[in-house]
DNA sequence: AACTCAGTTCAATTTGATTTGAACAATCCG
DNA sequence: CGGATTGTTCAAATCAAATTGAACTGAGTT
């Protein structure tokens, strides 16, 4: 067999080498891998869906990464399967959530929350520490600086909703 | 002279490590290099103002880092140089901002918009290059990905304001 | 069972970003 | 000026994270 899903292309287009630049950027600034961002930004801008060979083959990265990436990006909600193949096929097609709101959603459950809600422990934790400060002044100081932390993370907590409300259209 | 700023303190206390913690977990979300998060979580919860110098021996870094460290964090209006200095002290000491808005206003100046912006850049040309593609039908897919994509960005730089309205108390 | 094909896993490697440290300004002062 | 002090710069070293690739699992076929 030639190269996987007998299709006429080999590397990638102008086109798609832009877009594909386009999301290798986006995903930087979220602290996510280049790979990520190639796989999805490919996946975004092919009108079928693609199988793991298929982006390995047009990427030119390793079957491991696009492995991984692909499980990162379904954790994210931002790929699904391609449920409409139509014979007995073996390989799975993978197609990408377009909707803002989806992907805004995923990312936050998966990258923003945990973070958020493991700093608000570390804050309790801190609150204690500093209630246990002999020297009453030097306690205060300490407890109200702990305590605008503390209002940071809350207020980090509140925006979430507002943040999805208005990306969900 | 001993010490710098000949005080007590040598290693940070417990306090101050869990402190500093925080804001090392803190500023690794953002996207922003670990020292950043130690020199400004040492200033947050340190009752005076710091010099580079105090920063470099509490902290155990370089001189290097602290100075990159600080110009940054001046870069994004996080740290100011006090002013009530008394007698004719050469060494410049550092605050920390400690007011949400200012902070994430910084970042989004300095960190977030000349992505968007850049990102804007890219997605005309991106725009310009499928207007290009032959086939009808496939431009029409194209152009509206990039559409879509294009969208994002305007939801992006809207939710900016609304953001710093909300943490701006 | 033996063989093939699709996908996963993970130790070793590579890559790129951060940190270091030593040389270099700049400023002050006797 | 010459020495001391404060801070900056940047090439090289270090470190953490991502990628590779080869071995492996599992499922389907004959």
């Amino acid at each position: 067999m030639s190269p996987p899903s007998a299709g006429p292309p080999q590397e990638l287009d102008p086109l798609e080498r832009q877009v594909v630049a386009v999301f290798v950027d986006g995903v930087r600034v979220l602290g996510l891998p280049r790979s990520i961002g190639e796989i999805y930004g490919l996946l975004f801008i092919s009108r079928a869906p693609l199988s793991l060979d298929d982006l390995v083959f047009r990427l030119k990265i390793s079957k491991g990464s696009v492995s991984q990436g692909l499980r990162m990006l379904k954790s994210l909600g931002a790929v699904s399967e391609a449920n409409g193949n139509g014979g007995g096929e073996r390989r799975t097609y993978y197609e990408p959530a377009v909707e803002l709101k989806r992907l805004v959603g995923g990312f936050i459950r998966e990258q923003v929350r945990p973070h958020l809600e493991s700093g608000q422990t570390k804050i309790s934790r801190l609150a204690a520490t500093a209630r246990d400060v002999p020297d009453a002044d030097h306690r205060k100081f300490l407890s109200a600086r702990v305590d605008r932390l503390d209002k940071w993370m809350r207020s980090g907590s509140k925006v979430l909703p507002v943040l999805q409300k208005i990306l969900g259209q």
